[in-house]
DNA sequence: CGAGGTCTTGAAGACGATCAACAAACGTGG
DNA sequence: CCACGTTTGTTGATCGTCTTCAAGACCTCG
């Protein structure tokens, strides 16, 4: 069943036979969310913490005055919540943008693994890094980069994220959310997302279309993009 | 030497004698870095981590056309690279804004404690699990809040993490940064930070005169920043 | 087939960026 | 301790981008 999160972690490190069969066992149970529904709610203390193991998810947070941002994309083979089990209390949101299953991993395993297998635990702390580092470079594209760029860096990140666990084609993949739902995480408009695809189309560069994008040319996207693959940290070394 | 990451960390949870014994120990060495230095470069591959023990650091990124993104503060207890132990190559880099002496632990060191202090490990893990959740609230900042409303938002961040680690008075912090160097973290030029300034003094809100934050009133200051401060878990509990 | 959601387009307006110039503060060396 | 030069802060004007508002087209699914 952790096929997803294997992938995600053996393509960082080696995962040994043990540790697989650990990761395995530590699922509690499986739970299934429609369209919109909250798989963790803010304010929430969990004691269990949620892999995905089918579908697209995302973390918010809403703001006073109704706006909404939402601070990650999740697919297969991420947890949404690992961090619920240190940092206790949910500062966000999350939210299943398509159908999604999710593998549920109670907090108390964590601990006894983080006693147990001090390697397995450090691949664990490594995929919130890797959430950490993706965030940073959130921080860029919003900070920083133009509304077309943004959106062409997001399409990369998601194109290599999504190879990790064969999810993609050739040169497209599926990406069934909203333009609304792309602009709350890029920091824009509906009417700026529309445009800035528009301006993607019109440079040859990727296009949307039918909940499938595809890119023209990934070399010179990620130019156009200033996208370095480095953050996401796709080298196997150990760790 | 570590009073600081103790008071980082035990504001958070119980941190017993060996353990206090343990982080001390784990310093190799101390450095002194001068402003505008770079504390750790884009791109290395470093052996060891960097505890802040005096002075102001940020992280940052480079963009293709010259433009710079920092994608989080750093203060006395801070660990501003504690993720290349797992993280391996530092996708950004980490630069003194003041004079600034670091404390420098071994990533061997930090390996060694992972198989042997699970607690200890865990506390380490919840303080890169803090750096994330202030980078997602500094997501939703750049994303959706006002300019003079980031400006107040990350003056109530600092305020209460400065706090923490003995660093402010009752209603004031130094702040001993440029207006460029601020812009460069909340997306904004410095024109916007000087005019979001003028906002924040003409609302009666806080002042930021020769290095020296002043806040009015920090629960009007808050309301208008939006700031919850649940994602500095600032909560004592068992982790 | 109808209804709700999503996408697209245009127009207007707000906000922040940029450019440029000057003032103030700071630091350094004489 | 002062003079000077550099850095930082402040202000006004202009420009461009993104947002907002609004309306219509398209699509999907019951």
């Amino acid at each position: 069943m952790m096929e997803v999160l294997s992938a995600f972690l053996s393509r960082r490190d080696d995962l040994g036979e043990e540790e697989r069969n650990q990761l395995e066992q530590a699922v509690s149970r499986v739970r299934e969310f429609a369209v919109d529904q909250d798989i963790v709610v803010e304010g929430s203390r969990p004691t269990e913490s949620c892999l995905v193991l089918e579908g697209f998810t995302a973390r918010y947070k809403l703001l006073g005055d109704g706006k909404r941002q939402l601070t990650a994309f999740h697919i297969p083979g991420d947890f949404v919540d690992l961090h619920s089990f240190l940092l206790k209390t949910m500062e966000h949101g999350v939210v299943a943008l398509t159908p999604t299953r999710i593998a549920v991993v109670p907090h108390a395993t964590l601990e006894r693994l983080t006693r147990q297998f001090p390697h397995l635990t450090r691949l664990l702390w490594l995929s919130t890094l890797i959430d950490g580092s993706i965030h940073r470079e959130w921080l860029v594209s919003i900070g920083r980069r133009s509304g077309a760029a943004r959106i062409a860096h997001v399409f990369c990140e998601l194109f290599l994220r999504l190879q990790v666990v064969g999810r993609t084609k050739p040169n497209s993949f599926r990406l069934p959310i909203t333009q609304a739902e792309l602009g709350d995480a890029l920091g824009m408009s509906v009417v700026s997302v529309n445009r800035g695809l528009q301006e993607l189309r019109d440079a040859n560069l990727a296009t949307w279309r039918g909940s499938v994008v595809t890119i023209a040319d990934l070399q010179r996207l990620e130019e156009f993009a200033d996208f370095d693959p480095r953050y996401l940290n796709l080298e196997r070394e150990p760790r």
